[in-house]
DNA sequence: CTTGTCTATGCAACTCGTTGCATAGCAGGA
DNA sequence: TCCTGCTATGCAACGAGTTGCATAGACAAG
């Protein structure tokens, strides 16, 4: 699993507590991976028995106090071992898919709807990501040279660009199919 | 969850053995979807008893006997009232993604195979669907007239080709930045 | 005739991930 | 004052998914 080195990639850039996580892990880190602050608090918990963190309470004014983990010693060599090994490539899991599929024993004019839903979700998603990469790196914002942790995180941040920008090409064509295949069925 | 919603489509597109679906996860409907034999196995035995599916008994020659599972009434409502409740866009897990920018704290050019193998799959995968229209849907042995099924299933195809397409392209991007990386760091 | 491979089904144990719920301090508004 | 909402952490139970193992018939190769 992926979750303990994704937190020590997440950590690693910059330590924080398993709420502060728990929200990098709504946005940019959830580009790619998505977590609750449930398996978070679980994880973090065990990567400090193991080691793998440290912890340092931090009281706060105003708001309760909080854990602020950073990456120990262990966590880097765990999350270097874990780099040197080779992964399989992921499979996907597309319920939409399933769906479409589906809608052939059913009424294909149905999903229509569902369709178009999940358009908008994907054309909003592409809007904040694109708007995210103005602000950090291509606006006049942006630092002037980026060192390599910032490129290679605007490399992660164009691939979740250009999947928006496929998605949202194919759900249209799946739009026009299922238009196409409405007149049929009267 | 939609194992059993997936279950059902392909048993509704052909009637099968936990066997055949099996394969089947590994082939055409593992596009968008995986699963394990002891899974499907298992969502079988539950979607029996709760009269989603019927069972014969088809004796072999050759082979060991099979259950032939086919949809039964309760099934086919199971899957429309699904179809007409709404999903979740779906959120990414990717974890050459989470490497990648954990590259920055270690050896970015210690990824280069690792992206260079991945590239290789998606390479690969492309040229299975690729072959895969041509034959049943765009080629000369391809049925003259698709029918709502498969024009369907050819739109769910295309939407596996597009993703590999953009896959292939976004890991030549990650490999540009990596190879622009390796001469800062001697 | 033994070994390996393919078809075919399944159990058991485990990990991962989700959902529901609980607690608690503090802030701001009705 | 009470209610809502945000920060902050956590438990318990369940469901989904993976891994390892077991069984068994048939066939082909050595």
């Amino acid at each position: 699993m992926a979750l303990e080195h994704a937190i020590l990639v997440s950590l690693l850039e910059k330590p924080g507590s398993g709420y502060e996580l728990a929200r990098r892990f709504e946005r940019s880190i959830g580009y790619f991976w998505t977590a609750t602050h449930q398996q978070i608090y679980r994880v973090l918990k065990r990567m400090e028995t193991d080691g793998w963190v440290d912890v340092r309470e931090v009281p706060q004014q105003g708001r309760p106090d909080k854990k602020e983990y950073s990456v120990a010693v262990l966590g880097r060599s765990a999350l270097s071992s874990w780099l040197h090994e080779p992964i399989e490539p992921e499979s996907v899991r597309h319920d939409l898919a399933v769906k479409i599929r589906g809608a052939a024993f059913d009424d294909p004019a149905a999903l229509i709807h569902e369709v178009e839903r999940h358009h908008q979700v994907h054309t909003d998603r592409l809007a904040h990501y694109l708007a995210g990469e103005r602000r950090d790196f291509t606006g006049p914002e942006a630092p002037a040279a980026l060192d390599a942790g910032q490129q290679l995180q605007h490399a992660v941040l164009r691939g979740g660009i250009a999947y928006e920008r496929m998605t949202i090409t194919w759900l249209e064509d799946v739009l026009d199919t299922l238009h196409a295949l409405k007149p049929e069925r009267t």
